[in-house]
DNA sequence: CGAAAAAGAATGAACATTCATTTTTATTCT
DNA sequence: AGAATAAAAATGAATGTTCATTCTTTTTCG
């Protein structure tokens, strides 16, 4: 009897085809059709991989957004002193939205608009306890300012999406000098 | 004969059901179907009103966006001192988020999805000019650091965006205290 | 050879927009 | 003032298209 054999390839090439798309035109404006043929794939391909559309876009979310996390805490481990550990994860953080910019696009997307499941958001969220770990140590050590952990977040990491964005949209381009800069703002914005 | 009287309460009511749906639904899933329902009026007369589709979303996001920009720089003046300038600025912006929640969670989703065109994405930056003005005021005067309109921006108005999608969530509960604290962060970042 | 994978065409629902009529209303005429 | 009128405003019902998903058939491969 035959085995199992389908194609990571083509799955790959789903998520990639997603990704481009959802950027450029919007969950709702991108067709199950374009997807495939972008995949080069027949629409029928993307349900033997995926339940349906919102599936495949809520499974994206997560991939992506594990990608993401895994990258910010690379080398990162908690016993770190707390300012260089900040340090460490934002610009990991910093380099991931430069680097992969489709990526990052994606997830700005998703976490500004009512297209993903709550459950799959809730998800993506769990991958950040990291950091929220490192700012109660920092806080207990009196280094940072006692703030909630969703106005640590709104100072330091997510102005990079607003950047992020704006370099996208060829506003405005980011360069090292710029990061450095957005660094000390982040720091600044925080530390006791 | 008779003269023009379309009425300007189905306009706003058409303006209104629009905000409301998208914000819950996103653009494309949002039907002129339902806009006309929620509106109490036939899906006809959207049209009597507007071209299509996307003139109705790019007017309505160009006529928050005045909205907002007004209520931001409502009692500024550019002769206004620059810290002060700052600080009446950003708790006009913070005050109008936590009050007008349904706009500004609409400014929000336009400034991260395409779903606007980029005509009307430029035109609603315009209004943003004279905080531009009192930022290079600052720099010149040495009191806030000599970063881009960008990084100033990205650290002090974008994070309440972030804030106010987490309280739109009910992930987190905004008040007068975080405000406070919020507004200490943002000049951190960029003051000298 | 046989089962899973892939394909392309078919299906049916949803939707933006238009069309043919009806309703409203500001003005004119008695 | 009140009825008549004509044009704009509003409507509900079509129209034609787009699209997610399914069905049937073909291809691949262990």
């Amino acid at each position: 009897m035959a085995k199992l054999q389908k194609s990571i390839e083509k799955r790959n090439a789903l998520v990639k085809a997603t990704i481009n798309l959802v950027n450029n035109n919007g969950f709702h404006a991108t067709p199950m059709s374009k997807i495939a043929k972008m995949a080069n794939v027949s629409p029928a391909t993307i349900y033997l991989y995926f339940d349906n559309k919102q599936d495949l876009v809520n499974k994206v979310y997560i991939e992506v957004k594990a990608t993401y996390t895994a990258y910010a805490f690379k080398n990162f481990s908690s016993d770190t002193p707390v300012a260089e550990g900040f340090e460490k994860i934002w610009k990991r953080i910093a380099d991931f939205k430069l680097k992969e910019v489709e990526e990052a696009m994606f997830l700005a997307q998703c976490d500004n608009t009512p297209m993903i499941d709550e459950a799959s958001r809730q998800e993506g969220l769990k991958h950040l306890q990291p950091l929220l770990d490192l700012w109660e140590k920092g806080k207990k050590e009196g280094i940072i300012k006692p703030l909630s952990p969703y106005l640590l977040y709104a100072y330091t990491i997510n102005p990079l999406s607003f950047l992020m964005i704006m370099q996208q949209r060829g506003v405005f381009q980011l360069n090292q000098y710029h990061l450095e800069d957005a660094y000390q703002a982040a720091w600044s914005s925080i530390k006791k």
